[in-house]
DNA sequence: ATATTTACTGACTCACCAGTCAGTAAGGTC
DNA sequence: GACCTTACTGACTGGTGAGTCAGTAAATAT
């Protein structure tokens, strides 16, 4: 029993418009964006988009919600329920994720979250409890079970997992503002800062 | 022979209104920032505001400018000239420099100049022209200088210098945006990194 | 004193755009 | 067919703020 197509519709209609809207935020940044170009984009009127989204604001929150969620809850699941040792896990499904952010269309919102964040304290703190507290957990898990198994030494790492996010955050901010000055070749930039980090708190030789 | 007092201000303008403006920047971001607050904080009108900068944009690209370059410049001459080790120049100067950026009110212009960047290309070109390339540039010559007398062992570092500064734009944002989430200490998570690269790339054991 | 130049003011304009709402038409129901 | 509901339209408004400019007052020159 399907629904009627007329009201397909309208269950669309909101993931129609956020990828519009990603896609000019992308292009302009959030301020320069004219909701109206957004509802052409989507092939709407500016009325309608009110209809599903009360306010701009509203609309850049729905957008960063539902293109970051799906993504990072799954590199959490991923590292919960692995059983690989952890340099494993991280030369391999963490290695493939921190690669491809810079290159996918989130990368926008990356860029979006440091540019507005200050102004949307109640995003930030969505995107804290959703996305960065989470992460941060996931990874001091991993790197905890790896020094009591004696994988790793005791490190700054168990401190700050951060550390292992650093040049995802610069290789993404790197790619948007230089993009015409120097192009950063981030694969090769990701794996070499994670083969530094492995080598300094590896507890083998070379 | 001094100039007069009635020009003295003329000349001190320009400095007063940018000084006045990295304020209200770092409060507001560029675009919620009213011009006409950014006069009445240098205690001035907006309309001889206009005398000295011909438009907002234009303002903005004033304050990066006389803020931003006076810092880099120090440093690499600084790199430059040195007749240090490298692990001593990194752990001195450079570590030096690199924490109090989070800290310094240059902090709202790196993140400004990330929202803002794609909107302002000729900008962005400057910067790179002025700060980056020329920061890049004395990194990697010092890391060059290091392998080649046997100081550190060739490594990623060489070719991506980045990986040197990586943590300082990490930090930099991190305590803009999750102020309120969690505060990071900036010094230590800094020199946590710088520690465990060198500890990668040098020679000696432990 | 008078004239002239220079730093400065602030009321005004004009374009812009987020958000509204009266109206339309397509879809469903009886 | 008549009637109701629901998705949708687009012209309009009200607030805003960048940039202008005719005018003032203080400093300097003659």
């Amino acid at each position: 029993m399907g629904k009627p197509r007329f009201q397909r519709r309208k269950e669309d209609r909101p993931a129609e418009i956020t990828a519009a809207a990603l896609d000019a935020f992308a292009e302009k940044g959030f301020d320069a964006t004219r909701v109206e170009e957004v509802a052409q984009r989507a092939g709407v009127s500016k009325g309608l988009l009110y209809l599903y989204f009360k306010t701009k604001e509203d609309l850049f929150k729905a957008v960063i919600r539902s293109f970051v969620s799906p993504r990072i809850d799954a590199l959490i699941e991923n590292i919960e329920t692995t059983d690989q040792s952890a340099e494993a896990f991280l030369r391999g499904p963490f290695l493939q994720f921190a690669r491809q952010v810079p290159k996918s269309p989130v990368r926008v919102l990356v860029r979006l979250m440091v540019a507005e964040g200050p102004k949307h304290p109640d995003l930030v703190a969505w995107y804290w409890d959703n996305v960065v507290s989470r992460a941060m957990h996931a990874l001091r898990t991993l790197m905890r079970r790896a020094v009591d198994a004696g994988e790793f030494r005791e490190s700054a790492v168990n401190e700050f997992p951060q550390l292992l996010v650093t040049p995802v955050l610069f290789s993404t901010l790197w790619t948007q503002v230089f993009k015409r000055q120097s192009d950063l070749d981030t694969d090769r930039f990701i794996e070499a800062h994670l083969d530094l980090l492995l080598e300094a708190i590896g507890r083998s030789e070379t």
